[in-house]
DNA sequence: GTCTATATGTGGATAGAC
DNA sequence: GTCTATCCACATATAGAC
């Protein structure tokens, strides 16, 4: 009993080190460009016992993204209720940032249909997914209201725009250049989105009464 | 003569024909999942004769990218020269989004160690990334001395969100609700891009003297 | 120059020894 | 349960007929 215990425990142990290791992988390569060979050398085991813990490439990958997903719902709920919708929307934004810097984000985008097909058949990935655009999209709506967000463009252009700001590409080129510690690239990022990239050219800003 | 030269004419079409379609399929499954089986079906040839125009996959790309850059090179020369800086950026911004919509932009960033060498060892595209760097770092400065834009963040910053912007996720997932048109898509995200996600909350804009 | 057929390499997934 | 060896599908690139 208690060794086979251990021996689950120890599988478990594994499995999380393999979901680390993909993430790791997808984030830089991509899951297109990731083999199950990179991910068993990474983890120090053989290829063939990758298929003991999933059953193929994509459910991995779906197991990472899961992985990714919960770890944002935790932080975002987290977060002290009495603050205002928009300062939680920043402190995601910026959490997702770190994840990315620290162990990566993989949320490479690939078109690959089988990759698709998989994501949204694993009822955890769709389960997490849902909760995650729920979260983010009531957020949005709250911030609107309280005018802290704009409300000249829809709720879900808004929540789209976030999402893809977690993958921008100009994150990882700056980030290569060395430039720039990591606090910098997250503040710098999490400010372009939200202030935009202009001034208000020819305004003026004055408090309001 | 006529007859060689009627024919050199028609390798030219045809050149051209294969780099538009490797251009629509770059855009939509990217570099790793694009095969020059696609390619091939795409244009009405078979495999084979790709490879008289293009030593590889990976300068078959190379060539898609230098031609969507000269593309928008020229459609940045082709501005107004007495419009501000800033509304250079935004046109150039719309111009590439519209091309994206149109034919497809081949910008999906694969991280395949294959393509980037290939292409900074083709003279062409280096020539014309260069270029368009130039043109648009400067633009940038100019923006930022006029006031138009933030200058409390770096310019290169500026410039790699801008590059950014031009293949972010968010656009092709919103086009593939079908609940907007395509000026509608392209004002969304310029403007989100330039005046940011937030409003300037407890302020109002007031016109300065 | 264009096709058909094929050589070559690679990666996902499985079988079988231990 | 873990490894080694292997199968199989597929994609790049080439060879050879016409």
């Amino acid at each position: 009993m208690e060794a086979v215990s251990f021996k689950e425990q120890q599988f478990k142990v594994r499995e999380d080190l393999i979901v680390v290791a993909a993430n790791r992988l997808l984030a830089t390569k991509g899951f297109d460009l990731m083999t199950m060979e990179d991910v068993a050398t990474a983890v120090g085991v053989s290829k063939g016992i990758l298929y003991k813990h999933f059953a193929s490439k994509e459910t991995l990958a779906a197991a990472a993204m899961v992985r990714v997903l919960r770890g944002a719902l935790a932080a975002i709920e987290a977060l002290p209720a009495e603050q205002p919708a928009i300062a939680k929307l920043k402190a995601a934004l910026a959490w997702t940032l770190q994840a990315r810097l620290a162990g990566g984000v993989p949320l490479l985008p690939s078109s690959s249909p089988n990759l698709q097909r998989s994501l949204f058949s694993s009822p955890d990935y769709t389960a997490a997914a849902f909760r995650m655009n729920h979260v983010i999209s009531t957020l949005v709506h709250e911030a609107v209201a309280q005018g802290h967000l704009r409300g000249d463009v829809p709720g879900e252009v808004v929540v789209n725009s976030l999402y893809s700001r977690t993958c921008d590409p100009a994150f990882d080129l700056l980030r290569a250049t060395g430039r720039y510690t990591d606090d910098q690239l997250v503040e710098h990022l999490v400010s372009l989105c939200f202030d935009g990239l202009a001034t208000r050219g020819g305004l003026v800003l004055t408090r309001a009464a």
